[in-house]
RNA sequence: GCGCGGUUAGCUCAGUGGUAGAGCAUCACCUUGACACGGUGGAGGUCACUGGUUCAAAUCCAGUAUCGCGCACCA
């Protein structure tokens, strides 16, 4: 017998346990197998990542669904890869070269790209191997990254498609602009975030009017020299009278036109509005609509560009904002100043405020917006919680083209070169699309034009998620498809459902002509104790490696799922995981405890070989099992990965630990058949127990189904599940009868406790108990009641007679007398008594209200009748006994 | 402004019409031959509020309050 030690110490186990089952193909994917297929692909992680709460709730989620494919019998494919990251990846690599005092135009752009490799190979992917860690039976072999060179061609032939049909065009527009990674971004990459700002009231002189003020309200008088006019609404009576007419902007100084336009809320501010053309998109269009300048006076990393007011130019926009504000002091017309929330727009990696701004992007026309959109209304593609199918549907509705370019090197460059001869004056164009390549002006294609010599290459690189869209196909061949495509879930999080989820249905049909997976399962957000969202500036975010330290890998993935309610935000707590670890060392000392008491082997997955006789506690832990695996079938079926934990937990807890294994303890003193059937149940309970724990917690019950012998030469990871119950074939009167006296039992111990913890007796204190037996079987099961409650024994008395005030309780066994030698008080029995017959009589008060009630009796269903009816038998009952009780004091 | 979600024990959360639950925390007792990462027994809830439907409401409906999220947006 191999000896355990007393606590289990997962580190070890883990680590081996996961190099084990990679060197045994455990997780490889087969294409040529005959097995139903079952197939996710990992959203990728970024290739900068490092493994955070989110990662390890998400992919434990994967895991525990492709583990228990395999044990259904499935081909599983669980494909992992990861993310070129384009901005964040630039930015790293930029640091690294600052600190050398170096920038990317030093290098030039061969070099710089090559530097970027460099650091990916080196520090990149540190999250591959944390997934590892965790336990993540993804199939290495089949690794990806959105920058191979095979994933690369179908990014490139993924542009020119759309370009040719149309989708694709470049134009100047109002972008979102980052003025730190010096990029375009998509209205997806912007976060909105409430501001206390400051709303300045200041004052342009009328021209027509000189010596007349109009006031205007501004948060932004840093880009007044980009205004080119300035606003009213054409209903508002305070201003009719001056369009038309001119205003002096301060500086530089100018006169620029009042125009009307509908836009205008009469109720903000004074009313008017400084129209700046350049800087913001409202501003724009009116702009547009009136004929206004545009005038820039930002460089692109946000400081002020504007030679004519020295003062300014040069400066950064927010120590601009200030020096403006000082100027217009200065020159006596700043009003007011107050106190103003307002939205601003920030850049969702380098979290500066996003700078609107007029630029030459590419954009996308959305491909197959109607086939996405009716797919996930008819149930084609079901979305888990249901609520995301609305978020999803009202986005669908309101699709604006996509900026696919950005303003990087490290990316998908764009496929586009320009004749060398007309380049300056392509590249300035106000829009360009297939037109220009159908003339010859423009070469778009998979390959470079045949005399490159002649051409100049578009500088611009795709947004990363414009590669990241085709994860679900670009990462298979086409014999992977043709087994594993489309995938069967996907599980991600809620906060990407437009930037991945929805693009990724709209690739899928546009360019398989089938939906990408079967299922979105969308996990939770992990947030802080106090609800705030898990960030490294508030330090609020756990290392998992720490967490996996600490409780092990599968105490991490165990108390996140069990915590973790499906599609709420998760508040996360340590004190979660601590659960976790716990349960692993029980389940342990369970196992433990099996192998102490006889030789493993016993029993196992197989139930065929069941015993003749079972006594009535392994019928009942053994149904209870039975009843267990057909609840986790269900909760599969629906996701809820918290409810299937719960469920665990409790049986092998509760059910199994604190009831059975406390009942079959002297067993194992007597008869050889005893002790076969009890160590045959112990073994299927667990053997099955370990199999059905194993998705969520796979190190530990890999480790004690080795130790227990129930695999001989097979890993529990690739073992199918067993079909089937344990009883089948056994009355299922038997059963319930088995179950009724069971739980009769394990109330009487309950009481009897209580009964003692009265008295202040030690549990482990052995007391002395009479029982008066209210059926002819509980003498058979004196011995066990004895073990469980911690006494001498019990002795069945059909007419006990008891010294007066001896501590009794009434139980489904009979009435149980506790007599205490020399420790008689008779007035604290009264009072116990009494306090129990009160709370007695409450109960029958209640249902003999409700069995009163005649439209009760008439309208609610008959069961429930029957059941308020024996409730009050038993009530009745137990009264009686109770009175009789107290009337003996 | 539009939409979605939450409000149940001190905390984190289960609970879709029929006797209010779990874990943690707390109190008392217990190192009993699996486990102190443990055991036993307690204490702790007018299920946010108001009204309605129903024999019966934490659960269904309407409204209110409050917290949060998403979209749009205020210069």
């Amino acid at each position: 017998m191999a000896e355990l030690s007393t606590a289990y110490e997962p580190a070890e186990v883990e680590v081996s346990w996961y190099q084990r089952w990679v060197e045994g193909g455990c997780f490889h994917a087969d294409e040529s197998s005959d097995k139903e297929a079952f197939s996710i692909v990992i959203p990728p992680p970024n290739v900068t990542g490092i493994l955070h709460m989110g990662h390890v709730l998400n992919n434990t989620i994967q895991d525990v669904l492709c583990r228990r494919a395999r044990q259904e019998g499935k081909e599983v494919l669980w494909l992992p890869g990861m993310d070129h990251a384009g901005i964040a990846t630039q930015t790293r690599v930029e640091k690294m070269l600052r600190e050398d005092g170096q920038t990317k135009h030093d290098l030039g752009r061969e070099k710089f790209l090559e530097k970027v490799w460099e650091w990916k190979e080196k520090h990149g992917g540190i999250i591959i191997e944390q997934l590892k860690r965790l336990g993540c039976s993804c199939d290495w072999e089949r690794e990806r990254f959105t920058m191979d060179e095979e994933y690369s061609a179908e990014v490139t032939k993924t542009f020119v498609h759309f370009f040719e049909k149309g989708n694709i065009y470049r134009g100047k527009r109002m972008v979102n602009w980052c003025p730190v990674s010096l990029t375009a971004l998509s209205d997806e990459e912007v976060i909105m975030k409430p501001q206390n700002s400051k709303l300045f009231y200041m004052r342009y002189e009328l021209v027509e009017e000189p010596g007349k003020f109009l006031q205007i309200a501004t948060t932004r008088p840093e880009t007044l020299m980009g205004d080119s006019g300035v606003a009213v609404n054409p209903k508002d009576p305070r201003y009719a009278h001056l369009i038309g007419k001119h205003a002096k902007r301060p500086f530089p100084a100018a006169e620029i036109p009042i125009v009307a336009d509908e836009h205008i809320d009469i109720e903000f501010g004074t009313g008017v509005l400084k129209v700046t053309p350049a800087h913001d998109k409202a501003d724009f269009e009116i702009g547009v609509r009136h004929n206004l300048e545009i005038i820039d006076v930002l460089h692109p990393d946000g400081t002020i560009n504007c030679p004519e007011v020295p003062e300014l130019d040069g400066m950064d926009r927010f120590p601009a904002r200030r020096k403006a504000v000082e100027m217009l002091e200065e020159m006596g017309l700043l009003d007011k100043v107050e106190e103003h929330e307002n939205n601003v727009g920030y850049s969702e990696r380098a979290g500066v405020p996003i700078e609107p701004r007029l630029s030459m992007q590419w954009f996308l026309r959305y491909p197959q917006v109607e086939r996405a959109t009716e797919a996930v209304a008819n149930g084609e593609i079901e979305m888990r919680p249901a609520r995301w199918k609305k978020t999803y549907l009202h986005w669908m509705e309101n699709l604006q083209d996509w900026c696919i370019s950005r303003q990087l090197w490290w990316g998908h460059r764009i496929p586009v070169w320009y004749r060398k001869d007309k380049a300056a004056e392509l590249q300035g164009a106000e829009s360009l699309d297939r037109g220009n390549m159908e003339r010859g002006e423009i070469h778009v294609g998979s390959e470079p034009p045949s005399d490159p010599e002649n051409w100049v290459q578009e500088d611009d690189v795709m947004d990363t998620w414009f590669s990241s869209w085709l994860w679900p196909f670009a990462t298979m061949d086409d014999t992977a498809r043709a087994k594993f495509y489309p995938t069967s879930d996907l599980a991600t999080g809620p906060d990407i459902i437009f930037f991945w989820v929805a693009r990724m249905i709209m690739a899928g049909f546009e360019f398989t002509g089938e939906k990408p997976f079967g299922h979105v399962y969308f996990n939770s957000i992990i947030r802080d104790i106090k609800g705030r969202k898990m960030s490294k500036s508030l330090g609020n975010s756990p290392d998992p490696l720490d967490l996996m330290a600490k409780y092990g890998a599968d105490g991490l993935r165990f108390g996140l799922l069990r915590m973790a309610p499906t599609g709420l935000d998760l508040r996360f707590d340590e004190k979660q995981i601590e659960e976790g670890r716990n349960l692993a060392n029980k389940l342990w000392n369970a196992c433990r405890y099996r192998l102490m008491v006889g030789d493993a082997g016993v029993g196992g997955l197989d139930a065929a070989n069941r015993p003749e006789n079972l006594p009535i506690y392994a019928v009942d832990i053994l149904a209870k099992l039975d009843a267990l695996a057909g609840r986790l079938d269900g909760a599969y079926a629906d996701y809820k990965f918290n409810d299937i934990a719960a469920q665990l937990y409790e049986f092998f807890w509760s059910n199994f630990c604190d009831l059975y294994l406390e009942a079959i303890k002297d067993d194992f003193k007597g008869s050889e058949e005893r002790k076969h059937a009890t160590l045959w149940t112990m073994d299927v309970v667990l053997a099955r127990l370990l199999q059905l724990f194993h998705p969520f917690m796979p190190h530990v019950t890999e480790e004690l189904w080795t130790r227990l012998e129930f695999g001989t030469e097979e890993f529990l990871a690739t073992t199918p599940a067993v079909k089937g119950l344990v009883l089948e074939g056994l009355a299922a009167d038997g059963i319930a009868a088995a179950q009724g006296q069971t739980a009769a039992v394990f109330e009487t111990a309950s009481k009897t406790r209580n009964l003692k913890a009265e008295y202040n007796l030690a549990s482990n204190k052995n007391v002395r108990l009479v029982l008066k037996p209210a059926a002819e079987w509980v003498a058979a099961e004196a011995e066990t009641l004895a073990l469980l409650v911690g006494a001498e024994g019990v002795s069945i008395e059909a007419e006990p007679s008891m010294p007066k005030g001896t501590p009794a309780a009434v139980t489904p066994m009979g009435e149980i007398y506790m007599p205490l030698e020399g420790l008689i008080d008779v007035e604290a029995e009264k009072g116990r008594l009494d306090k129990e017959l009160e709370k007695t009589e409450k109960e029958l008060e209640k249902s003999t209200k409700k069995l009163g009630n005649d439209r009760f009796i008439e309208r609610a269903k008959p069961e429930v009748v029957e059941q308020e009816r024996t409730r009050l038998a038993e009530w009745e009952e137990k009264i009686a006994r109770l009175r009789e009780m107290r009337k003996s004091l």
